[in-house]
DNA sequence: CCATTTAGTTTACGCGCGTAAATTATTTGT
DNA sequence: ACAAATAATTTACGCGCGTAAACTAAATGG
């Protein structure tokens, strides 16, 4: 803390009373060195205060302490909780994790990965933008840099996937709709930005199927990640013209359900389970927000910390050395009953 | 994009057939070299693809082309949207912007000074967490650091603050509350994470006894940036116990009035100006989600891109060298009526 | 206790670039 | 066209650290 700057690390091993390569391998992995010498090197660090030069360090090493961290919108609380998740996981298991967001822009998205790769990160942690992702720039960058994909999948690439099931989340919340009320039509957008989109609403007219309802997707315009804009001016719309087959309306995910919940407040529709409620409306994906809707919506969550320790971890293993084949891990959610459904 | 590749700027300087000192002080800034030998530079980047290794770049350098962003929460869309816009710009203006999130704990926010130090920033645009934060550690970190302040300050220290008017906005809707209605009442947090707060508490005890009202300020309980939820838990608390004095709740802050909306809808309290509404519910600062409340919220707007370029633009000419006194700039907000309020 | 393993020391080199000084080439202004 | 101003080249050094090799000191084990 106090006494005088250190300047390098030739100095700090002098003050520390330890050869320099030692004290480099010991800020290169302080389990590397023996305990007695580990303990005097903590000791001068705390008279002293010195740090390594992250550029000097970095730029001999074949591998630096680097992590990427990618999202496709970090404006999305649902993409930012998921980052913070995985930052901390990444400084716990002594990583240095940078975070980056696509903004929902494709071509930032490919200048993002440029960036990263001057970074000679160890391994990056990436969702993409999925349909509107540069699929080539994705794979080569993948054949460059250790990369988990997770949230949204794009083909086979990187180390592996870690993301929701889908399936079992439109399954499990179609079959509580229709268990509890009238079975639900689908509310999505025209062209989603997200590939899991498209497993939801095949999830959805294979659930209805095999519960013997006739299914009913309505598709709203909209191009982009402003989903909360979607799904009001969808919402507003499909209203007006009586679109909405059911009183029971499942959301293609929690944003859209977001906007479509107040569109129906401005058409005086009340939304819920009570008596004097018209219409239900769920949603899909566990946003931090969905609890403060109104009414506060039904939706099934993202495991979000299991994915991300799944993700997290399989990256380090990777690092690590520990090869495994191409897999995709995709974890079940869970139902939160809320007023909305 | 083709062509063998290139190890290191010694070779890509011969390939080009200019050298390697003068493509040092290219990359280093373009302009600074004559145009027929930056053309060349150019031509031969097409062809090679090359990029300098940013550690040893930086690794000599006295000031890296490093921007620090700091925001107290990233999770909270208003800052990730700020941080947005402020990344928008540094790489606009040539620099290379690295994010961070204090996510709201002080110990978090020293380990991230301390991280963006040993990165030798040119310069790092930092919103504190406020009351929470480690002064001393703040005004240290500023004195090694070109750093600009924003969004809420804590003394006079770094470049300048800037950030939002907090009077004029309070004053500015509380006038409006007061000419279309009863005149509000306060609801805020007891101990708030933001000084902002007691700017805005301060700012309607003022307004209401200008226009000659009784003020009535309602401080609920609740630690850290779970506003909502403390909105939620307190507006509950406050309606049970008809703790507000008049029909007409104006909030310390727009994540709050997220919570007491929900608190509303959940005891069947309906809001907004029609007719068959019993009170009417106003927040601040133009939260991106507070277009789709139920109903959609009366708020006054921080001017987010004045606020982000004039943040900017003292930061940059700080650093090209513009020596200026410390400065505080406060940017009016403005009223965005809606259903609410 | 000595042989063996393990860890630390000394010495030395190189990474890729910034940067300074002295020199040479090119552009400008008149 | 020539001197002055500007830009590029050549040469050279150093930044702070990673890392390899050869050696020495310390821990371990039977």
């Amino acid at each position: 803390m106090a006494g005088n700057k250190i300047r390098n690390m030739e100095e700090f091993a002098s003050v520390s009373g330890i050869s320099r390569p030692t004290v480099s391998k010991y800020f290169n992995d302080p389990a590397s060195v023996r305990d007695t010498t580990r303990t005097r090197i903590e000791a001068a660090l705390e008279l002293h205060d010195y740090r390594p030069n992250i550029y000097a360090m970095n730029q001999n090493r074949k591998l630096t302490k680097n992590v990427g961290i990618v999202v496709p919108l970090l404006s999305d609380p649902y993409f930012a909780e998921i980052a913070r998740n995985l930052e901390q996981r990444c400084l716990a298991a002594g990583y240095r994790p940078t975070l980056f967001s696509s903004h929902g822009d494709p071509a930032l998205e490919v200048e993002v990965l440029d960036t990263l790769r001057s970074l000679k990160p160890a391994g990056v942690l990436l969702a993409p933008l999925g349909r509107a992702s540069d699929g080539k720039a994705l794979e080569k960058f993948c054949e460059d840099v250790p990369t988990l994909i997770f949230d949204s999948s794009v083909d086979q690439i990187g180390l592996a996937f870690v993301g929701s099931d889908n399936f079992q989340f439109t399954t499990h919340i179609t079959d509580y709709l229709c268990r509890t009320g009238e079975p639900p039509c689908f509310f999505e957008m025209k062209t989603p930005a997200n590939p899991n989109a498209h497993r939801r609403r095949q999830s959805y007219l294979r659930a209805m199927e095999a519960f013997g309802h006739t299914p009913d997707v309505i598709s709203v315009e909209g191009e982009g990640w402003g989903f909360e804009e979607i799904g009001l001016l969808g919402g507003h719309d499909a209203l007006k013209r009586g679109r909405f087959s059911t009183n029971t309306i499942l959301c293609s995910n929690d944003r859209l359900a977001i906007g479509l919940l107040t569109a129906c407040y401005e058409q005086g529709i009340r939304v819920g389970r009570g008596e004097a409620c018209l219409i239900r409306v769920a949603g899909q994906d566990g946003h931090p927000y969905s609890r403060y809707t109104c009414p506060p919506l039904t939706t099934i969550s993202h495991n979000y910390d299991a994915v991300s320790q799944t993700a997290a971890e399989a990256l380090f293993a990777a690092i690590d050395g520990q090869v495994a084949a191409w897999k995709s891990t995709r974890l079940e959610g869970k139902l939160i009953l809320r007023d909305s459904a």
